[in-house]
DNA sequence: ATAGAATCGGAGAGCTCTCTCCGTTTGTCC
DNA sequence: GGACAAACGGAGAGAGCTCTCCGATTCTAT
């Protein structure tokens, strides 16, 4: 199951090249106009008919993963990297905001984020889950030293992290999310 | 202009009835399922046909309309009546904190509200400009008197609120968005 | 009871969106 | 350069949505 890439030949050269553009049209048309943007839409702006598009991913879900994915991977990356810092508040809070910093200027990604799991992701994809993980270490440590309130569960930190991002909905003036990040950063600080 | 109601003859009675039902019904559809319900399904749950209800709410935006904007109109309602309030931080901190909990359990309310103008007012309307200032004269007093961060501006308060209501998205445990305004309230208040 | 107006019902026009199919074009290998 | 597989293009099927139109039905006044 799944081995498809092994028995596969190599690509010919301009679909290789097809593709790569495909793709870094998408990833601009999804950073600017977010997940409703429709497959048409890409395949036009790509100079491509809807049929060429197609052939190289199979569904409008199979593109947009293809461009997001990795997105949300490096975040869950970047938290298991932090598992183990030295400061668990400071690689909490940093991650936060690093987070909505890095989503903030990408519709797609907020609203993939915000949406709790408005992409539906391949079946067997445990990436929703390795993010909650992710954030729920983090959580924990930084709980455990003291640096954050003790009575938030990592569902809490995840809606906090969302809500961030309703900030950077079209439109309005940027930075938004980071101002909010800023304020909600103080809201899960422990209280002198 | 506008004043075809002054012309308009009583409705027959089993039209008022009718009209009547239509509303009670779009009002649950609206709170469980949010501004992306379909019109004819909302037609369907009431039992009617979709032109009987197309008769008594020209679009989709009308009816809809009819049923939120009520809802809307008493936060402001209720904004201006604590703009004199003794305390004007727990003015502030109890009107956020409310019309919080009031839009939390009505998913189209959460819609609106978050994605900035979701509905289209008619235009005249100066609804979302109502709101957002009398978010801003709550949020101006209890800055003055010290009880919220100077550094904040409306459209971060305004931003916040929306950020809160993320939590209230489909299924999921009740309360997150209560929750939410708390750790957001805490961020907002002048640090000790 | 009956005429006539008010109201209802739902088929379908017209739009958008995803995805398929297959005739046409293009690259590759000899 | 020619043969053949690979890749392209875009019309159109099929589904869903908003809204219209008008024949069928129901209420009301007399």
């Amino acid at each position: 199951m799944g081995d498809d890439h092994s028995t596969a030949r190599p690509l010919r050269a301009d679909a290789r090249r097809n593709r790569e553009r495909v793709l870094q049209i998408a990833q601009e048309a999804l950073a600017s106009d977010g997940l409703t943007i429709s497959f048409d839409e890409i395949a036009r702006r790509a100079g491509f008919g809807v049929g060429t598009v197609y052939r190289h991913f199979p569904t409008k879900e199979a593109l947009f993963e293809a461009v997001l994915l990795g997105r949300i991977e490096r975040f869950v990356a970047d938290a298991r990297a932090l598992a183990t810092a030295e400061d668990a508040g400071r690689a909490f809070f940093g991650w936060f905001t690093q987070v909505v910093e890095q989503a903030a200027g990408n519709q797609a990604l907020c609203d993939m984020l915000e949406s709790g799991s408005g992409l539906t992701l391949r079946p067997g994809s445990t990436l929703e889950d390795d993010f909650a993980a992710a954030l729920g270490r983090l959580l924990a440590r930084a709980q455990r030293v003291g640096a954050v309130r003790g009575d938030l569960v990592t569902q809490d930190a995840h809606d906090l992290l969302r809500g961030c991002l309703v900030a950077e909905r079209r439109a309005r003036a940027r930075g938004g999310a980071v101002r909010m990040a800023e304020v909600v950063c103080d809201g899960m600080r422990t209280k002198r």
